[in-house]
DNA sequence: TTCAATGCAAATATTTTGCAATTCG
DNA sequence: CGAATTGCAAAATATTTGCATTGAA
């Protein structure tokens, strides 16, 4: 994947070395559709390089956090996953089923929070916006599992 | 509090005992404005019921979740921290500095949320928003910290 | 009196740290 | 070669479970 060759080029310019590790980890990472956690991390990466450890997942997860490659995503389920992070101002939409993520646009949202914040007599500085709910290709298979 | 008091009942009509541990916990989480971690509860919990164990209140938080009657609260810092639940449709907005939280209403957002997944093929089913800024009281204090 | 609830201790799970060996540049 | 990086083992945290005792109803 083309991000995967992006990201290790970013972790060079900023002085981190590539390493076989890294570079299993990266390309794991950037080429899911869905937020991993270390340890599904781990699993992935070490088809292509075995001698990873759990620990190094960590680092290099750290790392990319750092260098705002991936972010973290907080669900129901759990707040330790991760997913490439989107270009500028964008929002998660996630499959509760299948955990397939995409972004959206919600540019035109911060006026109204600012709104709001402005009522309790506060200053908004961040917001958090997630959906949460089934993909096209979950829909149909949902009722099959209930069934 | 009257909300503890509200609490109590429910527990209780919902088959649970009210224990002094139970009463302990459930005035210190009802009567907060900021988010509490388990730990923070046990604490503030024991100076009014020593004997209280950091198990009872895991499982007293847990309960009372079940209840809808607290909600978990996602923030930078950690994923384990509750408070009381809001009625209705109701979204948070934490002060950065201080934690204080209130709750502000989204139901004309529904709307809007529908729309963005119907964009990408996905039907819609929960959606999670938080605002994080700084209430009226560390507005000032803040450039007071940095300088 | 009965069984839910408790608190302790121990088991799990998750994340971080110390450190000697390895490897990138 | 030298310093950054690695993986292991161990430590530190956070949460859950087993179980004998206690106490609410």
């Amino acid at each position: 994947m083309a991000e995967s060759q992006d990201w290790l080029t970013q972790l060079k310019a900023h002085g981190y070395r590539l390493t076989g590790a890294r570079r299993a980890v990266v390309q794991v990472v950037a080429s899911s559709a869905r937020a991993l956690t270390p340890v599904e991390v781990y699993d992935a990466a070490r088809t292509a390089y075995p001698a990873l450890g759990l620990v190094t997942v960590y680092r290099t997860l750290e790392k990319l956090e750092e260098l705002g490659l991936i972010q973290r995503v907080h669900q129901e389920q759990g707040c330790n996953a991760y997913l490439p992070h989107a270009q500028g101002h964008q929002h998660l939409l996630i499959c509760q089923r299948c955990g397939r993520a995409v972004y959206f646009d919600g540019d035109d949202l911060t006026a109204l929070f600012a709104r709001v914040g402005d009522e309790h007599g506060f200053v908004v500085r961040e917001h958090w916006l997630q959906l949460f709910g089934l993909c096209a290709k979950c829909q149909p298979e949902v009722n099959r599992d209930v069934s």
